[in-house]
DNA sequence: ATGCTAATTTTGTTTGAACATTTGAACCAT
DNA sequence: ATGGTTCAAATGTTCAAACAAAATTAGCAT
């Protein structure tokens, strides 16, 4: 591997180390508990002072990715230590940055009348047409989501974009609207016979509920999220801070 | 005021003027927008170098509190800037929106030998001594969350406080220590013999298990929390904005 | 083998210095 | 007044060097 740096470009070195160590850590060699070179060398491999490596090293570290230790050396960090506050992961961005590969099981685009509980949230009239979307998705060893998302016509979703991509990207890319506040409400229940079946559970197995509210940058409704999480293979993370 | 630093403590001079400069952006003073003074002044004056300082001023900058600007100079986050995120509830404040009424049904202190997973993430020693507190809580109708927490000897707690009292006016008003910054995980379990009994479920049960890791201002870890809910009576809400 | 000591390796801390880049204000010519 | 230039002030970048502190390793004495 050629991990190089440009003295001439225009961009600081400290941010070209901060990118390539990015992709470092995520090659295999590096990746999970492993060593990286020690900081005299690699301050001399790559042709740059050890104070510039460790502006970049110490960025990472503030983050999580990277673990110091005195003595001893630096090791890229555990994923379990990880998960750094990103403001608000959505589905994809979370099961990516664990790492797990996303398979569509089931998707279904239909147009339902909106019953009082939607209608209230879109402020719409009940009984008005919104496009709902389920959809049963998980990792390689089966489902463990079952997805149902409405969203208000507002946004102008046709149902009939390509909803295996990342609904973020639909939604920012093809209709500019980009989502900005979330409302969330997590229960734990017992799994029904529907929902058993599509989550390969028994029913009456824990269950975790999450239900969503999305708004736009101005504070209206677009969407409506319930997703319905096999308990024993999905945990909900939040990193929050306190307001002074 | 006059904010100096002992160059003959043990403690690292940068680590010092991080924690002068966080009561410095409390100070109405400087806070809010204020500009701070420039940093080879600030330097000379508190006699260190500049590089010094900048390491104390990247953190804060990289944590929000700071902003800089080449050119002009550094300025306190405005608050409404720095509202990154959402308020962070503790759980008699999370009741008490919700308009609900708290009852200690039972309440457990002892000190306890930290296991892996807590001298882990204390940073203490394996087998070092912890306050545990358990407790049974709910509203009239019945408990309905079963808590554990185990507090690092740090806080300074003592096991005679009076945990009927919420817990953060415990920390705030005896210790001066100030929670700031949670990472949280939620999971949906079964209940198990133990839970279902002190919930007043039947064993199989939907339980929503919450762990939580709380930090001080300075990242430092300061209490291990866990929290097994009822799944048919608790609502776990969460609002949070997301960065453009 | 056991336990203590010393050397080595590695990150942590701190300083001083030089130059680059950006911003805002002062100044000047039209 | 207007526009452009220059200058000063502030942060940004980068380097080189020295010593401190912690962890591991090697070695030595018992």
């Amino acid at each position: 591997m050629n991990y190089t740096i440009d003295h001439s470009s225009s961009i600081p070195l400290h941010v070209q180390v901060e990118n390539l160590l990015r992709e470092m850590i995520r090659d295999p060699e590096f990746a999970n508990g492993k060593f990286l070179p020690n900081e005299v060398d690699l301050a001399k491999r790559l042709g740059i002072s050890r104070n510039t490596l460790r502006q970049a090293t110490n960025k990472l570290t503030y983050e999580g990715l990277l673990v110091r230790k005195k003595g001893v050396g630096t090791i890229v960090a555990t994923k379990s230590v990880n998960t750094r506050l990103m403001n608000w992961p959505s589905f994809s961005q979370e099961m990516k940055a664990l790492g797990i590969k996303i398979i569509n099981y089931e998707l279904h685009v239909s147009w339902e009348q909106a019953d009082k509980k939607i209608a209230d949230f879109f402020r719409i009239s009940e009984g008005k047409k919104v496009l709902k979307l389920e959809r049963l998705r998980g990792g390689p060893d089966g489902p463990f989501v079952y997805f149902i998302s409405y969203f208000h016509p507002r946004v102008g979703l046709t149902g009939n974009e390509d909803f295996s991509k990342p609904l973020y990207e639909i939604l920012e890319k093809n209709y500019a609207t980009i989502a900005q506040l979330s409302k969330e409400e997590i229960i734990a229940i017992a799994a029904n016979e529907f929902l058993a079946q599509k989550l390969g559970m028994k029913p009456g197995d824990p269950i975790l509920k999450r239900k969503r509210y999305v708004f736009d940058p101005g504070s209206r409704p677009i969407e409506y999220n319930l997703g319905f999480y096999r308990g024993d293979s999905f945990v909900y993370t939040i990193e929050s801070e306190r307001k002074l």
